[in-house]
Formats: structure tokens, sequence, C-alpha cells
DNA sequence: CATGTATATACTCTCTTTGAGAATATTAAG
DNA sequence: CTTAATATTCTCAAAGAGAGTATATACATG
């Protein structure tokens, strides 16, 4: 009640901010388009830029300033989230003071095209997240970070604090029962940064590229962006063919399979990613062969477009390989 | 390239609106609140207020905006989408010709507190959207509006915009192969729009209340708003618990899934979703048992909260019931 | 030219999940 | 003591998911 008229008049000058993650699978490695510089100056970040008055819709200002940094011109974009809390705001990057609201968004690529605009570089995403690549079973950062992690669960004074945090870290990091979720990329971010694994490039002091910190730092929230897409991501990837959008105009079933495993981050079972792929009526023959492989070779297929229509969910709806490699390592 | 200096300094003066869509389910059917005036001063919309300085978090804000506009203090809240687009505003409402960015919320509470602020009122959300609802078979209002769509199908000029407006209405409306799919909810709305088929309070000249078009209005973009939160509680209720948050702190198993049902706007199959909801381990026994239902009592039971750490995805995998009354009635 | 190896593709088998219907239990009302 | 109404459980078939194994094709090497 009593805010009613307070409030209508402090509505403060506010910067928007647009952000850009920007997705390519190469060889079988996902990747994201960074430039140096960002904020602070050193740190990496991704593309964006403030929105502007000629800017007709949110998009167009997004794809107008990561052409003009990158070069990159974007096909697939989607918006991913608002981010506009004070704490999380540093050092206002010459906004007066003003509240700086940051809308970042997913894109996807085809191909990197990597000499751009200027100092826009091409990064396997798992540099900033090491701890998200179960391609080759567990990997060996958890076993590094599990003392901390069971260490804050412990901290606190009161039981059900420390209750509240072993189940928080249950859910996020699969120990207690439900096993490694691959989207809950942005919980399992946020957890490590409450706890102190990770530290930005603008704060806590910590030095331009790997600070003390688990996996390379950006500069102001990229990091966290970047974790929201790849959550996104890894999400959609199962109810919606969005995957294409990352592959050439034709492809084997071999390349997809290994797009896909990069995405999610975990093996699949060969047979039966085939014939998802296949019964789901996602692709169509080209004709085409591949040479050269080494082995027998793959047919050329692309994406069959009716799939969108035919199919309620046409996405590849997987679940992770159970083979002998992804036996847990993790106290011994 | 040439854009690089020149957005810079063109960082227009921007207004933040957050947006509450604030679902509640009663008596098995779902509520919105709304309030009179919004921007138009007559027509039904969403709670809203400007962002404000003192506003620490975007959520807060959001907050206290719908604190003190209905009266209702909010418990689950989750960000939905971000409107900016210059051609979908309206009258600048008194921002001087500067932009506005709506921030959409959707936010899950108990029980509709009727008597509030001032002009809060629930509405059922169908109202808005009567094609939605199909928990006693085809709406009606389908068999209204097919010619309409039909004849924008058939509209354009060259082959090709034909064939692709064919395949955007087999994909939002379930006409050819795919079926009618509960959470395409934004798609059909955006459809309807760009068909003329749904108007707004605040342009077209529509009238305040129920204009020519189909469903009931909103002020400004505020059925845009509701669609995205229908459309993303109907995708999260099937991976994540959410309708509990709905839910009074005992229930029973049927009053749960007619909650479910309200919100996906289709049948379910008693047994089945029974089973679903035991064997995923969602509720445990209270050991009370409900009376005068005029038949045998049912078991009262609570949202189990283990269940969250246990399942990766714990929600409500729901199907529709191919019932005997669902069959189509469209073309007689 | 035979052989080994790497890759692609096909087939089979089992176990679980899902969709649908029927059957049974428990209360209130006539 | 029947009947109506609702809650709860059981059964059964069909489809789907997970995993293992076998065969086909091309290239490299001796």
């Amino acid at each position: 009640m009593k805010t009613g008229t307070a409030q209508h008049r402090a509505s403060a000058s506010v910067t928007v901010d647009l952000t850009a993650v920007i997705v390519a699978v190469t060889d079988g490695q996902p990747r994201v388009l960074t430039v140096a510089g960002g904020t602070s100056g050193s740190a990496e970040a991704l593309p964006s830029g403030p929105l502007a008055r000629q800017h007709r819709t949110l998009e167009q200002g997004l794809r107008a300033w990561v052409e003009a940094q990158t070069g990159q011109s974007l096909g697939y974009v989607e918006q991913l989230y608002t981010f506009g809390d004070l704490d999380r705001q540093l050092a206002p990057p010459s906004a007066g003071g003003g509240r700086v609201l940051s809308i970042g968004y997913l894109a996807l690529v085809r191909e990197p095209r990597d000499r751009s605009g200027d100092a826009a570089t091409w990064h396997d995403w798992y540099r900033y997240f090491p701890w998200e690549d179960w391609r080759r079973g567990r990997p060996d950062v958890l076993a590094d970070i599990e003392p901390a992690l069971s260490a804050w669960v412990r901290a606190p004074a009161t039981a059900g604090e420390r209750e509240s945090r072993r189940e928080r870290l249950g859910v996020a990091f699969g120990t207690g029962g439900g096993g490694w979720s691959e989207d809950r990329v942005l919980e399992r971010y946020e957890l490590a940064y409450e706890v102190g694994l990770v530290q930005e490039a603008d704060r806590e002091g910590a030095a331009g590229t790997a600070g003390p910190g688990v996996g390379v730092a950006m500069g102001g929230d990229h990091r966290r962006i970047l974790a929201t897409a790849i959550a996104r991501l890894r999400g959609k990837i199962k109810y919606r063919p969005v995957v294409f959008e990352l592959m050439p105009p034709a492809f084997t079933l071999l390349q997809l399979q290994q797009a896909v495993e990069a995405l999610a981050g975990m093996p699949l079972h060969k047979p039966n990613f085939r014939r998802l792929v296949e019964q789901q009526g996602l692709v169509e023959e080209t004709g085409a062969v591949t040479l050269g492989t080494g082995g027998r070779p793959a047919r050329l297929v692309r994406f069959r477009r009716e799939a969108l229509v035919e199919r309620p969910a046409p996405g590849l709806r997987v679940r992770a390989r159970s083979g002998r490699r992804s036996g847990s390592r993790s106290s011994s």
C-alpha cells in the first residue's frame, strides 16, 4: 500500500545490455564465440552491447551488435533470461550509477568462420565448465571439488540448514539418488559460485584468465549467462530438433550423434541413437556417401523438415549410455 | 562495422515494466488474477508496475507491485520472457516516447483470497483462450474460427508462402499429422493474432471487454504474456512438480488430477494418473480421509519433498486420454 | 591378393513404461 | 438390503527403451 505512489517516481535510468551466447559444433566439440575485453578489458566475454533506439526489436539489436563485434551473422536465436539484480552488479560501466539489465540470448550457427571482426575467438565451452563433460566418463574435476562441496554442506550451525544444503547438492550434482542430470547446468554453476569454487574476472580479485577457481572465468555475469544457455540447449534438444541448426546441410548419423554428445556432455548408445533418429523420421537420404573415412562409407542424410509437422515433440530424447567407463571413481 | 560507435550513443531512455501472471486452481478451474485499468483504463489487465531503484532484485520489485495492487503475496515465482519490440508498443504510457520493456513473470499461489487491495479479481483463464480447453472434448470455438484459419492459409499469392502457412497452422493447431499439442499455447495465440481472430483492448479499435475477436481481450500485451505463462506452465508440469504449489497442504488424488487437467486443458485417465503419481513417489499418506463425498471417502495425501532429490525429472508426464467424447466434430 | 581394422548398419532380446479397460472396495441414501 | 456414487486396485496388451551381438563395406598393409 505505502509503496503505491513512491515507486512510480523512482523508476531509475536503466541501460539494457543484449548479450549473446553463440554456439557451434565443430569436430565434435561444442564451441562458443567470445570476444576480448568485455567490461574489464582483459577477461574473455560474450559479444554484447546496449539496446539502442534504432533497434526495432530486441533480437534485431542483438544481431546488429554481434555482427559488428564478431562479423558473425546469426541464424536461430532464442531469448534466455533477463538479469537485473543489483547485488550481481559490479562497477557500472559508464552508466552513472544507473541500473544495468542484461538480456541473454542463445544463438546457433553452423560453421565457425574464425577470422572475423576483431578479437572474436571460438572456445570449447567445457573450458568454462569442466565438470559438465561426461563423454569419457566422470570428469576428474569432480573429485577435486568434492571436498569443498562436502565442507559447504557441513558448514552451517543448524541441522536444518545442513539438511537443506545436502538436498540442494543432491539435486544439482546427482549425489543422493537422482543421479547426474545433464541439464542442471545452471544449478550447478550457481552452487559452485556460492561455494566459492568458481570466480569471475571482475570480482573477488581473481586474475584475468584462469584464477584460483575451477574453469576459466569470464567478464561480468557472462559465465552465468553461458550456463543458462547450455542448460536451455540441453533441455531443448530433447523435444525440439534444434541440433540440426548446428549441422551442415548434409551429414552422417555419426556426426549427428557426436554433435548431440558434445552438447549433452554424455555418451550415447549408437544403435539406439540411430534407431531413434530414423523412426522419428527426422532425417532423409541425400543419396550421397562419405569417402575416405577409413572404414565403410557412411550415408549422408539431411534434416527432414516435415518431421516438425508430423510429430508433436520431435526431439532426440536421449539418455546416457551406461557404458563401462562411466563408473564412478569418486572416493578412492 | 559501421554501427559500432553510432549505437553506443543512442541507448535511449527505457522504462522497465514488471508484469505478473498469478495462477491458482480453485474448484478444478484454472484462474488468473487481474486488475482493472492497466494502461487503457477499462480493459482487464495483469498486475504490473515499473521497476524502481529501491528494488534490489527484479523479483522483489514484482512482489512489491503485486502486493500493492492486489494484496496477494506470492510464493513460487519464475521469470517468463522479456518483451520489448517497438512494433508491439502502443501509446507509450507517459514514457515520453521512450521504450517500454516488459518482463513477464509466472507466479503460483494457493488460494484466491478474493477481496484484496482494490479491483483485483480472479478469472478462469479459458475466458481469454476458449480454444485451449479440451477437457470436455474439442472446444466449439475451433469450429467457428476454422474458416478464418483456412482462408488465411489460402490467402497468399505464391504457393511457397501458402505451404509455409499450412505448415505453421499444422504445427500450432494440430491439423496435419501431429495432433493437438497442449503446450503450443503461445504459437496458437500469435497465429490467431496474425489472422486477426483475437483483438486486444488498446489497438485495432476493439471495445473494452469482449470485442469482435475470440476470447476476452486484455490491455497492452498482457494476453500474450498470459499465453506465454500457460505454455510454460503446461510444459513444466511434465518434468517438475509445480502443481503442488497450487494445492492445499493435504488433498485427494482426484483433486490433484483435476488440477492437472485444469492446467493442461485435457482429460486424463484416472487409473493411469494414480499409478504415475504413486510410483513416482510424489505423494505420501496423511492418514486422514475426506468425508461426505457421497461415495467412498478418499485418502488425503501430501506432497513428498524427497521426490525432488530422488528422481531426475519428477513431474507428471501426462498425455491426453483418448476417451470417446473427444471426437472431432469439426466439419459437419 | 589375403588379412586386419575401423567404421557403418542390421538384428535380437529383455525389461519397463504406457494406454486402456475391467473389477473390486467403501461409504451414503433409499 | 439394495442401489448409487465414488475410490482404489488389477490385468493385459502394445509400444518403447536399453543393451548386446552380428554382418557388411572400405581402406591399409604385408
